[in-house]
DNA sequence: GCTTTAAAAAGTAAACT
DNA sequence: AGTTTACTTTCCAAAGC
């Protein structure tokens, strides 16, 4: 049997950054292409990167959040545009600021189908959400590591809140242990 | 001092009225929906706790009114969709669900998901249809739910598809569309359950 | 709380053909 | 009857209302 660990994908990466300075996002606006910034709406200012595809939020204290990226490196080389990019405007920007990653989602395989129903009372009520009226996904919140998952009929999943992408690994394991344990993975 | 006290009383009138006006609500709101007078009291019961925790701060009174509603259907087997709540609240579907989930949450009311059968006698009995027909449609989604066509479906288009196909089966046959108006969901929803369970019940 | 951005899962709804 | 598009849920940072 194929391990489960080996079915994740890592979907979207939301990282955080700073250039330290404070921008006039006005003129970055008008000189930079492809640039959507609507203040009365929100204070962000939106740039999408076409290769790796990524989208980062630029604000005015300088500090910027880039989300949509499929891999950690991807995160990098896509802020590294974004300096670039600014850098050609005239703005100051340091080598390699430092970049946080905030979120990681990665989706995978467990391979079999999964009671839900089943699921949701095994693991006892106080952990898990499931609302099939609203939303076809049971929600499981662990501990350790600290992330939530999204369970479905088809026994793919979803896991979300991590920042390193051991986490979503460490999430696999103790889902599926917990699962086979209480006899609902079969 | 005094100003103190009067503050008090004045917060705790207010407090009181809403309270009246959240309870008048539910009741307002099941009369609609002809749910029976115990299901009310548990829902008033429900607010009754909910305001004591304090979580109503941020909320709306409606909201959690509807909420509880809604909660105390299930809790007495008697469910009505957050479709059928909606419609007599002046709070939308989305806001209710949400609500509910937080209160239920907090409040541990360790809710277990709602069984499609729990609806089939009242949307049986809204669409004429004989008891043969309501069993058929009973004995659907228990051999459909074992073969493991539910995770993940909404409970009354699951329903409303079992009914359908059993209303066929019982030759008292009822259009998609008179169900789907009885079940508050879309002909397509019926159809998509529908193909899965005639298909699993080697129909 | 809300606003925006991104991404997956699977179900449902609205609007069409 | 079936398709397309859009919305539901989870996560997170940012600044400002």
């Amino acid at each position: 049997m194929t391990d489960p660990k080996d079915t994740i994908n890592i979907e979207n990466v939301v990282a955080s950054t700073g250039i330290g300075q404070e921008l006039d996002l006005q003129s970055v606006a008008m000189d930079l292409e492809g640039a959507d910034y609507d203040p009365e709406q929100f204070p962000g200012l939106v740039y999408r990167t076409q290769n790796p595809k990524s989208a980062a939020l630029i604000f005015r204290s300088g500090k910027i959040v880039c989300t949509g990226a499929k891999s950690t490196d991807d995160v990098h080389e896509s802020l590294r545009i974004v300096f670039d990019k600014l850098r050609e405007l005239q703005i100051q920007v340091n080598e390699d600021p430092e970049i946080v990653v905030q979120n990681i989602v990665t989706s995978a395989d467990l391979g079999r189908n999964l009671n839900l129903n089943a699921i949701a009372i095994g693991l006892g009520l106080e952990n898990i959400e499931y609302e099939p009226e609203q939303f076809p996904g049971l929600v499981y919140r662990l501990d350790e590591p600290e992330v939530v998952a999204l369970l479905f009929g088809s026994g793919k999943l979803v896991i979300t809140g991590g920042k390193k992408p051991k986490d979503a690994e460490h999430a696999v394991d103790k889902i599926v242990s917990r699962l086979e344990d209480l006899g609902l993975l079969e | 001092r005094l100003r103190k006290w009067q503050e008090r009383i004045r917060t705790k009138d207010a407090g009181e009225r809403n309270l009246q006006f959240a309870l008048s609500e539910i009741d307002r709101m099941a009369s609609s929906l002809g749910i029976p007078r115990s299901v009310r009291e548990v829902a008033c019961v429900i607010y009754r706790r909910a305001l004591d925790e304090d979580l109503i701060r941020g909320r709306s009174i409606e909201g959690v009114a509807t909420s509880t509603l809604y909660a105390a259907c299930r809790m007495e087997g008697i469910p009505r969709s957050l479709e059928e709540v909606a419609a007599v609240s002046r709070v939308e579907r989305k806001e209710i669900g949400r609500t509910y989930r937080y209160v239920a949450q907090e409040l541990s009311l360790e809710m277990e998901p709602v069984d499609p059968k729990q609806y089939t006698p009242r949307f049986c009995s809204e669409l004429d249809l004989s008891e043969e027909v309501q069993a058929k449609a009973t004995e659907i989604i228990d051999t459909t739910t074992e073969k493991g066509l539910l995770s993940g479906k909404s409970p009354t288009g699951y329903a409303a598809a079992a009914i359908y196909a059993a209303s066929l089966l019982c030759n008292e046959k009822k259009t998609q569309r008179e169900i789907a108006e009885v079940a508050q969901v879309t002909e397509v929803t019926i159809r998509n359950r529908y193909q899965e369970q005639i298909e699993a019940m080697g129909i």
